[in-house]
RNA sequence: GCCCUUGUGGCGGAAUGGUAGACGCAACGGACUUAAAAUCCGUUGGUUUGAAAAAAGCCGUGCCAGUUCGAGUCUGGCCAAGGGCACCA
């Protein structure tokens, strides 16, 4: 017997798997194809156990599936862009270019092959390449030539870290997403926006498709989204025809309860209609709330406040005139910017009103009487105070009451979204620059595609930090001629959120290496959509949102011919550990302290029991803490069935063996039990990991039992019949093969030490023999009134009515009985009898 | 505030409404060894009776009810932890 050395076994073998290009996607072949894709990661330089997870879950299902005999396509790239290489670059004077380019060798040759990954590495994306962001940059002058991609001055959310503005999903409790330590400021510039909002009706309808999506991620979305349907009702505004004021309300019903109207600050009403006298006090009301941070503005505790305008509105249903107010708790973004003010049943506008000492009108109650309200009431209920629709229910008030006001054409219902147009301008130098120039005389301009990519400059730059994006002092590369009119131009400095270039990565996959178009619409309609996605929740709005909509974009571009991206998607919990930073279990990462590298441990120990535990810890949805100890246990247990295979070739004459045996010829030996366990074990095995369940860490339970149950039989053995040796070899050739997915390196070794053809990937997958689950023996459990009482051994298929006599006639069932009446007895054919007394 | 998820030994976790705690970690005992490590074999939810062993009993899946012959599992209410949304009209 030789030592385990596993270090020596999984690079011997990661070598060879890449020699033979064993996990080799072939475009278009006749096998059914299988997609698994996992997140591509940001090449921050060093994985530790943390990221191991999602990489470990998504092999260990591309494995499987070749073993079901899939064409399987699972690739894997980099999202290069983005600001850690732009701050190293600040910081160490490193180009961002060759700070990733190192990171990304580290990462795929010291860590990513080390694990035990069977990537198609000739599919390999890198998306700051140019030969992959001249596509994004294409694709976005398809977004441009759909008026889809448009610029608008808007208030945008800042990060004073990142220097640069950031999208709405990017702002996470109004801080930044990448530094939760830095508030979001508001500013007022002229940004490139994606116009998602045309598809918020199809993202959110399409989510009934997803049934293989976690229900957790879907409801995320449908809330992101937040379609709300109501109504947009008119009003005029007092001595002034010309203007009308819309707004939006969900609550149509308590129309006659408006006793003010509120505009967002930055409304563009609001000059026309202050009156001279509140000028001074209006202004320096809009340019306070300008300043307020995020956090500020969204804070609950933060009073109402706001300042009145002078004029008047019109209630169109009633003709009342009510004052106009401006107030922050308006959302310019939000509806028309414009808000009814109904206190007596709007939380928010019953504070207004109080505060700032407002009528309150009871428009709706619960039983149809009116009485002083302390609260707004926000239930609905019976309309009163409401002229003609007094006395209906608030449901049929709202339809009523819509359709009285859309026959007199100041009405019309509405449906909202709460989700934003994407906001991409990024005033960052490592992004994907956005193709645009900027004319004098012909104003904004594409690129012409024949003319992309347009390039990062790479010489002169300077990253000082400060001063906004390098590209702003890149000279020569600002200055460029006109697309249309050759005339002096320049560049837009702004580049794309790196989100842009992951929205698409998993289709340049099918067809990575074409150079005339991001992708051919034939190979992309083969591979996609992806059959298994794996990724973090981190990303259920951001990138999973992004993604439905690109795809749903390009489809109507003509690009491809389906709707959704991920069929079915794995949401992986967090890798914690107890971080002595911050004093409790948390997230694995770098910055808490609380990381565990990955080489030492497989050095020492090996990859294959470093993912053998990121399986067992827990199923895949749920959070698991690491544990060095709880590694150590799957080593152990790798080295026992290292030991057991030598054992049984020296004694037992272990070869490679798969046919079933005449489970009558076993009858009666311990030998049965060792081959009905070890067929209980492939289909146990055969059920948890497929993709109906995958919860790895029951099938490798089931694999130990056999193990044991192995060690067990040859306890003090000496010698072997043949039958025996052909059971042991049965059980350890498919435990072999069971195993392969999850423990690629120890499995492929111990196959090709049994003489089995290389390689023990390209198997297939193993069947169970029926015959050897039938037993003819059942442990009957005896309950008296619901409790556990006795269990028997007992023959299988008895009656109801002798299973009730066996179970009456214990000594322990009659002492119980004694005195007593007998109510029932219910007998469960094969499982329990239960007897109920009195 | 609204929506959702989760509460099981010292720990991670198993249990189609039918033997709660599979499997692993940790701990303890035994074998092997001059010794230790490793390995192999065991024990390990709490508690009561018992000198002990054997054995037997009772309690036990966050709490309180309910449905059921039978509830970790289903229903309702509560408590706790975690997550999402949050001045979205």
């Amino acid at each position: 017997m030789t030592d385990y050395k596993p270090k020596e076994i999984e690079y011997k073998w990661q070598e060879e798997w890449e020699k033979t290009s064993l996990h080799k996607a072939i475009d278009f072949d006749k096998k059914s194809k299988y997609y698994s894709l996992v997140m591509f990661p940001y090449p921050s330089g060093d994985l530790h156990m943390g990221h191991m997870r999602v990489y470990t879950i998504s092999d260990v299902i591309s494995r499987h599936k070749r073993m079901l005999g899939f064409n399987v396509l699972n690739p894997m790239g980099f999202d290069a862009f983005g600001l850690p290489a732009e701050n190293a670059a600040i910081e160490r004077k490193v180009p961002p270019y060759e700070w990733t380019k190192k990171n990304i060798d580290h990462m795929k040759n010291k860590q990513l092959k080390r694990m035990g990954t069977s990537y198609d590495w000739d599919r390999e994306v890198v998306s700051c390449s140019p030969d992959y962001y001249k596509w994004t940059q294409w694709l976005f002058l398809q977004f441009y030539k759909h008026e889809l991609a448009y610029q608008k001055d808007a208030p945008v959310n800042w990060c004073p870290k990142c220097q640069t503005v950031l999208a709405n999903e990017q702002v996470e409790d109004g801080k930044c997403w990448r530094h939760d330590d830095t508030l979001v400021e508001r500013k007022m510039m002229c940004q490139w926006f994606l116009k998602i909002t045309q598809y918020a009706e199809e993202l959110l309808n399409d989510l009934q498709k997803l049934e293989g999506w976690p229900e957790r991620v879907k409801r995320m979305q449908k809330n992101w989204i937040g379609k709300s349907e109501g109504a947009e009702i008119n009003f005029s505004v007092f001595e002034k025809s010309n203007i009308k004021i819309p707004v939006y309300t969900t609550r149509p019903d308590t129309i006659y309860g408006v006793t003010f109207l509120v505009l967002a600050p930055e409304h563009p009403f609001v000059s026309e209609l202050t009156t001279s006298e509140n000028k001074e006090k209006v202004q320096a009301y809009i340019k306070q709330a300008g300043l307020l941070s995020e956090i500020e503005r969204l804070s609950e505790n933060k009073e109402k406040t706001g300042v009145l305008l002078g004029s008047y509105a019109v209630n169109p249903f009633n003709n009342q005139k009510i004052p106009i107010w401006i107030s922050d708790y308006t959302l310019l973004e939000y509806g028309t910017g414009a808000v009814m003010g109904v206190p007596a049943h709007d939380s928010r506008d019953f504070e207004f009103a109080k505060k700032v000492n407002l009528e309150i009108k009871q428009v709706i109650s619960p039983d149809g009487l009116a009485r002083e309200l302390s609260n707004a009431y926000i239930e609905p209920g019976l309309i009163i105070n409401s002229d003609i629709f007094n006395g209906l229910q608030s449901d049929d008030g709202k339809k009523k009451i819509i359709e009285y006001g859309n026959k007199k054409g100041f009405c019309r219902t509405k449906t909202t979204y709460r989700l934003r147009d994407w906001l991409i301008s990024r005033q960052r130098y490592w992004g994907c620059p956005i193709p645009i120039v900027y004319c004098d005389k012909c104003g904004v301009i594409p690129v012409d595609e024949k003319n992309l990519p347009v390039m990062l400059p790479e010489a002169g730059i300077e990253f000082t930090g400060s001063g906004g994006s390098p590209l702003l002092r890149a000279k020569e590369w600002l200055s460029v001629k006109c697309p249309k009119c050759s005339g002096e131009a320049r560049r837009e400095t702004d580049t794309m959120d790196t989100f842009i270039c992951s929205s698409y990565y998993y289709l340049r996959y099918a067809d990575a290496g074409n150079d005339k178009a991001a992708f051919d619409k034939e190979k992309v309609n083969y591979w996609l959509p992806v059959d298994q996605y794996v990724g973090g929740v981190e990303h259920a709005i951001l990138h999973l949102l992004y993604s439905r909509f690109f795809t749903k974009a390009f489809r109507d571009f003509g690009l491809l011919n389906f709707d959704e991206p991920f069929t079915n998607l794995l949401s992986q919990g967090m890798v914690t550990m107890f971080s002595p930073k911050e004093k409790k279990i948390t997230k694995m990462s770098k910055s808490k302290g609380n990381v565990v590298g990955t080489t030492d441990f497989f050095d020492e120990y090996g990859a294959d029991a470093a993912r053998l535990f990121i399986l067992f810890a827990a199923p895949p949805e749920q959070e698991i803490e690491w544990s060095t100890q709880g590694a150590i246990g799957q080593y152990r247990f790798i080295e026992r069935i290292w030991r057991l295979f030598f054992n049984l070739k020296e004694n037992a004459g272990l070869k490679i063996y798969e046919e079933f045996v005449n489970v009558e010829a076993l009858r009666a030996m311990p030998l049965h039990e060792i081959y009905r366990i070890a067929n209980y074990t492939i289909k146990s095995v055969s059920e948890d990991i497929s993709s109906e369940k995958y919860i790895f860490n029951t099938a490798i339970a089931r694999m130990t039992e056999l193990v044991n149950a192995m060690y067990k039989f040859i306890l003090d053995k000496k010698s072997y019949s043949d039958l025996e040796s052909t059971i042991l070899s049965f059980s350890f050739t498919n435990l072999l093969k069971l195993l392969a997915p999850l423990a690629p390196h120890i499995t492929e070794e111990l196959w090709g030490k049994l003489g089995g053809p290389y390689s023990i990937h390209q198997q297939k997958w193993p069947e169970y023999d029926k015959q050897a689950l039938v037993t003819d023996e059942i442990e009957l459990v005896i309950q008296m009134g619901g409790k556990k009482i006795d269990v028997l051994t007992t023959k299988k298929g008895q009656s109801q009515k002798e299973l009730e006599k066996i179970a009456l006639s214990l000594e322990k069932v009659k002492a119980r009985i004694d005195g007593k009446e007998l109510v029932k007895v219910v007998v469960v054919p094969d499982k329990i009898v239960n007897i109920v007394v009195k």
